[in-house]
DNA sequence: TATTGTTATACTCTATAACTATA
DNA sequence: TATAGTTATAGAGTATAACAATA
């Protein structure tokens, strides 16, 4: 047998762990023509309609030169329609069509995340979730 | 203030704390000229002297595929030997360059899984990783 | 027939540099 | 000066298909 030097590592451990979840979005999301980065702006323009491109960024971690192109594609399908708010600035709203996709989009997220829950026992479930987020959110950069 | 309707989603939260714990690793071992994956291949190859190629890449769930260009850069540096098992499996092991640069990368490895620990309250750690442990292995494909 | 290893190729996400236009 | 947005480009990881050689 094989042994493994990287069993003991939690930042491993992390690693293995939300590339299967991610793999799992991505496939879930294949059948919407959607990536999951584009399947997270939709949701926070959803929930922030008039939001600007580089406010969603900052919340998702993604560099404006990466945003561009993504919101570009999704304007581009018609899914959300870019209004200017000032000179620079533009206030993305999701159009009727990115409304219904965003619908989908939740509802595969939403699946996901219930599988990945119902997989945590309910006696370790308070701590693992606190720690969890309590880890996203420091390194909220 | 704008609204994250990602906040509560524990498949997100782990995609980013994952996110964050890789790009300090790539800092890490860049100074190594080494990737995260190869650094993987690295470490358990120094575990499994003469593990086959294709049992590494199953124990990282890295597909063949992607493992020969990686093991080809590690070999054409100069930091594991290949020898011929049978007429189609090569014995992977570290050569002595490749064993140095390995115990750099455990080092590097080790003070960024420290720092990940140290951030995990002391009340909850145990449950946390408990239940990380358990997800890696469960879709340990 | 199944497995090992390889090549070619494409996709997704991310990172940097350089730029325009506007506040 | 700082910010919003864009373009071009590169790096890293991963995925599939097709193949030769071997068990």
């Amino acid at each position: 047998m094989i042994h493994d030097p990287l069993e003991d590592l939690p930042g491993y451990a992390l690693r293995r762990v939300s590339a299967a979840v991610m793999a799992k979005l991505a496939e879930g999301l294949s059948r919407l023509d959607l990536r999951p980065a584009e399947s997270t702006v939709l949701l926070v323009i959803g929930a922030n309609p008039g939001v600007t491109q580089s406010e969603v960024g900052r919340l998702l971690g993604i560099a404006s030169a990466n945003m561009a192109p993504l919101v570009a594609r999704l304007a581009d399908r018609g899914l959300i329609v870019r209004e200017a708010v000032d000179g620079r600035s533009q206030g993305l709203t999701l159009s009727d069509g990115g409304r219904r996709i965003t619908v989908k989009t939740r509802s595969v997220v939403d699946e996901l995340e219930s599988d990945l829950l119902a997989r945590i026992p309910a006696v370790e479930r308070a701590a693992f979730l606190k720690v969890l987020f309590a880890l996203a959110r420091d390194q909220d950069d």
